[in-house]
DNA sequence: CGTTAGGATGCAAACGTTGTCACTCACTCG
DNA sequence: CGAGTGAGTGACAACGTTTGCATCCTAACG
């Protein structure tokens, strides 16, 4: 194994030098520091992580917490941090949590002495897991509480968009097909959808709640739907979309003829399946990438002139699963 | 912060005793134990994991290559990997090379000095990614090469099954859609493939190849497809299945009606698309359960008596993709 | 030419843990 | 009753890095 000894030894200088010219180079002259660097390069040394972590008490390295990678919302933005974690020389540490409250506090408790802060991505329970970061630095991530840093996206936002659409297309009563009561981001759609159709007095909205957020959870849902009324739904997410539009299917109801759906997340099934969904996209890898920098800015000096992160933009998606209401 | 220290003093020991109670319990004895393990307790003491690593030179984590979180083949493995080192008390590191080669060395150099060992799930280039290692244990998934310790799946067992499954229902003509050449996966497919047409003397194989392991692939190889002649395809995986059916569809082909279709990987969109598809599926989170295990066996000591992990089991899913051939 | 400021570098002390070695007993066996 | 044994414990030296402080030297100024 390569040390700062040996580099210094070559490079004819000592291992306080070496260590400057690899992690402060404006500290050292040029002409030292290209020679330290050149026999470093020459050596193939590499910085011992546990030596500097315990000395230096800074890790350079995140950590990210999600309930599920094999969830492709979760996965995304997992490559996004990751991706620009690279970029900035940081280390990021991912663990699943498999939906498991107290899966999720250990993790965080493990998580946090080793690393310079915790990305928290849709916890389960936020109280039990701010407590077991005792202090380190955290961002949240698609959802917010407590005053908390966190970067979201504009739920709300895209929430108008779906009703806007539906509207236009001459819909007049909307359902919606919550998800998790607990989620940050049923809470928000719910709220979003409220707004909007307040902002139109010819537009109702009609809310079904709390269906897991899969399959399952739409095809339970597809008789309420049907029983309600409404011309259109939008749902907590694609899967859910799909579970209904499998469920109308099987009652001999065709989408978009006789009903319009509106998915959420624009997950890579959305256009695969028949008919292809409409749905709301957020661009999850920037979510990801600028968690990251938000948290490196929150764990970095001077916390006290914190831009905000604002919402990050979710846009609308037309596909074959949206269409006119059935003629009267 | 806690350390040995503080524990020591409460319970009145030295830090030695205090680390061997916690690390090796049976060289202390029972009363002296029972003292330090309550007064750390108390304290909340949790060791500090850099010293810990920087002084005994292993670091209690693993090391995990993925091309592509975002894919559910990939994420699945992830989850299962973790699952398992978590419940050995092991950490696992988790990176994403974005299916790019030059990462991917740069990730394993990266993770090689501060892991215990790596487990290299990445069907790019294996050359580099093992010179880059240098010398740590490693484990391949899915894909082996050089007589380095691996944990596959039963490939060739399962075009078997796919083979018999077609023949079975009449079909005397099939085609394999194959993916990227460089991809461990492709060619035990087609090896696998081979054999089995080979134990029957009235099935033929059409081999088309090299599509991107995408929707966009199978889109691509939908009319070789049905130039060839076959009445059947097996195509790489999921994905490629969807965009071939959905190319058929644009032609005016119905499948299974004109054209039965096998998929592989059995991931989640399988069964969401019409019609579900019939594929086959291997227990993803047992394969990366495996891989820590084996791993660790390797990793460990003792490791001339080194068991072999059988290829684990492939099986066929039937739905809806797969019937009789068109009469003549 | 003398003084001083400040840039560049070296010395040495940590950081918290593990593991080697040596020491103390209490016990057993000859 | 003495020597030997081994279990239990403590003292202390690493592991490789960062960093405060001391030191040296050059250059600029009076």
């Amino acid at each position: 194994m390569v040390t700062v000894h040996d580099v210094a030894r070559a490079a004819g200088v000592s291992i306080s030098t070496v260590s400057r010219a690899l992690a402060t180079p404006d500290r050292v002259a040029a002409p030292t520091r290209d020679r330290v660097t050149a026999a470093a390069r020459e050596l193939g040394y590499r910085p011992n992580r546990a030596a500097s972590v315990l000395r230096a008490g800074r890790s350079g390295a995140f950590g990210l917490v999600v309930p599920d990678l094999a969830n492709p919302f979760f996965a995304t933005v997992a490559k996004g941090a990751q991706a620009r974690a690279r970029q900035r020389g940081l280390g990021l540490f991912v663990v699943d949590t498999d939906e498991d409250p107290e899966l999720e506090a250990e993790a965080i408790a493990h998580l946090a002495p080793q690393t310079d802060g915790i990305l928290l991505c849709s916890p389960r329970a936020v109280g039990s897991a701010v407590a077991a970061l005792e202090g380190r630095p955290v961002v949240l991530v698609n959802q917010n509480a407590d005053g908390l840093p966190s970067v979201v996206t504009d739920q709300a936002g895209g929430m108008l968009r779906a009703v806007e659409h539906l509207r236009a297309l001459g819909h007049r009563r909307v359902a919606y097909v919550g998800g998790p009561r607990s989620s940050w981001s049923d809470r928000r759609r719910r709220e979003g959808l409220r707004e909007a159709v307040e902002l139109f007095d010819d537009v109702e909205l009609v809310e079904l709640g709390d269906f897991r957020p899969q399959v399952a959870g739409g095809q339970a849902a597809a008789d309420l739907v049907v029983a309600s009324g409404a011309t259109a739904v939008v749902t907590f997410n694609d899967l859910v979309a799909i579970g209904l539009v499998d469920r109308l299917r099987a009652r001999g109801l065709r989408v978009p003829r006789d009903l319009s759906v509106v998915g959420c997340d624009d997950s890579y099934v959305a256009s695969l399946v028949d008919p292809a969904l409409t749905t709301l996209r957020a661009d999850l890898r920037d979510v990801g990438r600028r968690a990251v920098d938000h948290l490196a800015a929150v764990a970095g000096p001077g916390r006290d002139t914190l831009a905000e992160v604002p919402p990050l933009d979710v846009e609308l998606v037309v596909r074959a699963s949206t269409a006119l209401p059935p003629a009267r």
